[in-house]
RNA sequence: GCCGCUGUAGCUCAGUGGUAGAGCGCACCCUUGGUAAGGGUGAGGUCGCGGGUUCAAAUCCCGCCAGCGGCUCCA
C-alpha cells in the first residue's frame, strides 16, 4: 500500500494505489481544483496517474507556493495547448499530417505536413484559434490509454501518418514497452494523438493562447527530407499572463538591435554594398572606438603586443593552415589574379574547370581571410623565438570574411564580414593554465565594466569515442584540465561539454542571450596543437633543442560587430558615459544663451568630451526630447541664469528627477570622474533629487 | 541554401484595379521660450527590381533581390 511522501516532508498512507488526484483531494479540495499535473518521484506525469508504490509525490498547481508562475505546470499547460491547436487546424486543414509538438521554454510548437494543395498561411490564425477557443470551452478531460506495441503499431499504419509511425518506432528503439494516446475526451470518439505526455486534466485548463508565428523546419532536422511547416504558439493559465507576455515581446522588439542602430543612428546596412556587411555609421563607429581603446588598454597590461596584417593572403597559405580544405563552403570564392586569369582564359578554360581549379586550390591566387591565425603564425615565425621571448602574445582586431548563408544572416549578430579582438598566445605546453587563465580573466574585467553577468560558459571537451582529434592524448587532458581550472577560477557557472572541443584542442566558450532570447556564442578561446605543427613553429628551450610552442586562439567578445549588437540590446541603446557616442548636448534655452552655450560647448570639447551643441530655433523642451531619444547621457541646459552664475543646468537620462545646477568646473571634473570610473562614480551624484 | 511572411517619402506606417497619403524628420518663416512635442509654409516617392495580364497595376500573376521568423550549419 503506497507510503506517499509529500514536499513538505510529510508522509500519508493509502489502503490502494491512488492517482495524483486522488493524493491531492485528500490534501484539500481547494488543492484538487488547482493541481494541473504531478511530480511523482521527480518525473512530470498526469494528475490521473495511478501510484501504486511508495513515491515522492508533489502536486503541481498553477503557481508555486510564492505565487510565481510554476514552469512545470507551464510546461504541461503549453503541451497541451499544442495538442488543442494541433486538433484545430486538423479541423481546419483536413489531412494536415502531424510530426511533432513539443513545448518550449516560453512557447510550443507543431510540426506539421500540409498538404501541398493547401499551405497553412498566417491568415488562418484567427479561425485556428476560434476553433481552439471551441475545444477549450468543451473541456473534454486528457484522456490516456497505453496499447501494446503491436495493437499501437497496427492502429498508427491504419491511420497512414508516416511521420507518428515513425515516432513510434523511434520509442520503440529507445526502449518504449507500450504506446501511449492522448484523446481529447473520450477514445475513439474524439481526437486523439500519439504522444508520451503528460498533460494538464482537461482542455478548459488552457486559459489563454495566441498563435504566434510560421516557420518551416525539417523532418528529423535534415535538409533532404520532408520539409514540415512549424507553428508557434503560446499559452498562459490566464489572459492577463499571456497579454503580459506579449507585451514583453513587444517591449525586447524595441530593444532589438536591429531596431535601435536604426533608431539611434548606430550602423547602417546597404543592399548595394551587400548582404551581411556592417557600415559603421559615426555614432556606433565612436562606441566600437570607446570599447577598443578599453579592450587595447587592458591588452597592454596584460602584455598583449598589438599587430595590423592584411585582410587577404595567399591561397596557399590557407592551404598550409588547413582553413582552405576544410571549412570552404564558409569561404569567399579565391581571388585569382589577372595574369593567372588571363593566361587561363587563353587556354580555354571554361567556367566549370575555373570553378574546379578554385574548388581544389589548384590554382594561384588568394583568400580573403576567414581567420587572423595565418598571419600571426607567419609574424610568429618571421624570427627565432627564444623560451625567454614566451609566451609571445600577439593581438590584432583583425577582419575576416566568412560565407555565411544567407538565411542566417542577422542584423550585426551574422554577419559576412566582421572584426574579431583576435589575439594568439604562443607559449610553453608548462605556460598553458597560466595563459588561459590571463585570458579569462581579462574576459571578466570586461564583462564587470559592462555590467554583463548574464552570460555562461562552455569548456568543450574531446568526444572520448571519437578519433578526430589531432595531438597526443597526454597533452589533452593537460590542456583540458587547464581549461576546467580556468572556468573555475572565472567564478561563473560553468558546463563541461564532451565533443564540443575543435579537433585540435579544448576550447571555452561564452554564451550570451539577445533580447529574444537567442542565444549567441561570443568569444572563444582554444587551445591549438595542430597549427604550430602545421606551420612547423618552435622555440629554442633551456636545453638548446628545438621545441613546439602551443597556441592559444582568443577572441573573448567574438567579433566587434556581435559584440556590439549584443551592446546595444544590453543596454537598450543607453550607453554608459564612457560609451556613448555623443556624450553630452549643450541646449541654449534661447538664441540670447547661444554665446554661452558655445563657450560651454568648446569648453567640454576641449576638456575631450563627445558634446555637441544643438543650435536650433527651438524650445529648449523639444531639445531636451530630442536628446532623450538620442539617448544622450547628459543635456546642459544653459540660460541667462546660467551665464550670469556661471553654471550650467542639467538633466540627466533615464534619470528625470535628479536636476541641478553646477559650476561649469565641477561639471567637466565629474564628468571626468564618470568617465575615467567607467560609470562608477556618476555626475549624477553632485545633484539634488527631490525626495520621492 | 530551404520553407513561410514582408518590401509604399529619411523613419514608422495607411492605402485590394481608376493617376499616391498621414505622423515624425528635413528646409524656410514667425516665435526668444528654463527640463520630453509652440505655430505656419514648403520640399521630398521610377510604390524593392524586371517581366506579364488589363483600357487602366502600389494593388492581380511570374521571376529575381533584400529584410524578417524559423530550419540546417558555424573553424
Amino acid at each position: 500500500m503506497p507510503k506517499i511522501t509529500l514536499p513538505d516532508g510529510s508522509v500519508r498512507e493509502y489502503d490502494k494505489p491512488v492517482s495524483a488526484l486522488e493524493v491531492a483531494e485528500s490534501i484539500g479540495s481547494r488543492l484538487a481544483k488547482a493541481a494541473v499535473g504531478a511530480k511523482v518521484d521527480g518525473a512530470l506525469t498526469d494528475l490521473s496517474t495511478v501510484i501504486e508504490r511508495d513515491a515522492e509525490v508533489a502536486i503541481i498547481t498553477e503557481k508555486t507556493r510564492d505565487g510565481e508562475q510554476d514552469t512545470d505546470a507551464l510546461y504541461l499547460l503549453r503541451h497541451s495547448a499544442a495538442h488543442v491547436m494541433a486538433e484545430a487546424i486538423q479541423r481546419i486543414v483536413p489531412g494536415a499530417q502531424l510530426v511533432y509538438g513539443p513545448p518550449l521554454e516560453d512557447r510550443f510548437y507543431y510540426d506539421i505536413r500540409f498538404p501541398d494543395d493547401r499551405p497553412l498561411k498566417e491568415g488562418d490564425f484567427e479561425a485556428i484559434e476560434k476553433e481552439m477557443a471551441a475545444i477549450v470551452k468543451d473541456d473534454r478531460a486528457f484522456t490516456r490509454y497505453e496499447l501494446p506495441l503491436d495493437e499501437g503499431m497496427t492502429k498508427l499504419k491504419g491511420e497512414g501518418s508516416k511521420y507518428k509511425l515513425d515516432n513510434a518506432e523511434r520509442a520503440v528503439a529507445a526502449g518504449s514497452g507500450a504506446l501511449s494516446f492522448y484523446a481529447t475526451g473520450e477514445p475513439g470518439k474524439n481526437w486523439e494523438d500519439l504522444c508520451r505526455g503528460p498533460h494538464v486534466p482537461s482542455t478548459g485548463r488552457v486559459g489563454a493562447f495566441k498563435i504566434l508565428s510560421l516557420s518551416s523546419s525539417y523532418w528529423h532536422g535534415d535538409e533532404n527530407s520532408d520539409r514540415l511547416t512549424r507553428v508557434y504558439g503560446t499559452a498562459f493559465f490566464s489572459k492577463k499572463d499571456l497579454d503580459q507576455h506579449l507585451e514583453r515581446l513587444e517591449e525586447a522588439k524595441k530593444r532589438d538591435h536591429r531596431v535601435l542602430g536604426k533608431a539611434l543612428d548606430l550602423f547602417h546596412q546597404d543592399d548595394d554594398v551587400g548582404q551581411g556587411l556592417i557600415l559603421w555609421t559615426p555614432r556606433g563607429a565612436q562606441v566600437r572606438k570607446q570599447l577598443q581603446k578599453f579592450i587595447s588598454r587592458e591588452l597592454e597590461r596584460q602584455g598583449y603586443t598589438e599587430v595590423f596584417t592584411p585582410h587577404i593572403g595567399k591561397l596557399e597559405l590557407y592551404k598550409t593552415s588547413g582553413h582552405f580544405p576544410y571549412y570552404q563552403d564558409s569561404q569567399f570564392p579565391p581571388i585569382v589574379d589577372r595574369e593567372n586569369l588571363n593566361r587561363l582564359a587563353g587556354d580555354g578554360c571554361s567556367c566549370a574547370q575555373l570553378a574546379n581549379l578554385m574548388g581544389e586550390g589548384d590554382i594561384n591566387g588568394f583568400l580573403l581571410k576567414p581567420m587572423n591565425c595565418p598571419h600571426h603564425m607567419k609574424i610568429y615565425g618571421s624570427r627565432p623565438r627564444s623560451y625567454r621571448d614566451l609566451p609571445v602574445r600577439l593581438a590584432e582586431f583583425g577582419t575576416v570574411y566568412r560565407w555565411e548563408q544567407s538565411g542566417e544572416l542577422n542584423g550585426m549578430t551574422r554577419v559576412r564580414g566582421f572584426t574579431q579582438d583576435d589575439a594568439h598566445l604562443f607559449c610553453t605546453p608548462e605556460q598553458l593554465g597560466d595563459e588561459l587563465q590571463g585570458c579569462l580573466e581579462l574576459v571578466k574585467i570586461i564583462f564587470d565594466a559592462l555590467g554583463m553577468d548574464d552570460y555562461r560558459v562552455r569548456v568543450g571537451l574531446r568526444d572520448p569515442d571519437s578519433g578526430k582529434y589531432v595531438g597526443d592524448p597526454a597533452k589533452w587532458d593537460a590542456a583540458e584540465q587547464a581549461c576546467r581550472d580556468a572556468a573555475k577560477t572565472l567564478g561563473v557557472p560553468f558546463s563541461e561539454e564532451p565533443g564540443e572541443a575543435a579537433f585540435y584542442g579544448p576550447k571555452i566558450d561564452f554564451v550570451v542571450k539577445d533580447v529574444i532570447g537567442r542565444e549567441w556564442q561570443l568569444g572563444t578561446v582554444q587551445c591549438d596543437y595542430n597549427l604550430p605543427e602545421r606551420f612547423d613553429l618552435s622555440y629554442i628551450g633551456a636545453d638548446g633543442q628545438a621545441h613546439r610552442p602551443v597556441v592559444i586562439h582568443r577572441a573573448p567578445f567574438g567579433s566587434m560587430e556581435r559584440f556590439i549588437g549584443v551592446l546595444i540590446e544590453h543596454f537598450s541603446g543607453a550607453f554608459p558615459l564612457w560609451l556613448a557616442p555623443e556624450q553630452v548636448r549643450v541646449m541654449p534655452i534661447s538664441e540670447k544663451s547661444l554665446d554661452y552655450g558655445r563657450k560651454i560647448h568648446e569648453q567640454l570639447v576641449e576638456a575631450g568630451f563627445r558634446a555637441t551643441l544643438d543650435d536650433s530655433d527651438e524650445r529648449v523642451q523639444l531639445k531636451i526630447r530630442r536628446g532623450a531619444e538620442m539617448k544622450v547621457p547628459y543635456s546642459v541646459i544653459v540660460g541667462p541664469k546660467d551665464e550670469e552664475a556661471g553654471t550650467v543646468s542639467l538633466r540627466v537620462f533615464g534619470l528625470p528627477d535628479a536636476q541641478g545646477s553646477l559650476p561649469i568646473a565641477a561639471f567637466v571634473e565629474a564628468l571626468q570622474n564618470e568617465d575615467a570610473s567607467r560609470g562608477k562614480k556618476r555626475a549624477a551624484d553632485l545633484l539634488a533629487t527631490p525626495a520621492s
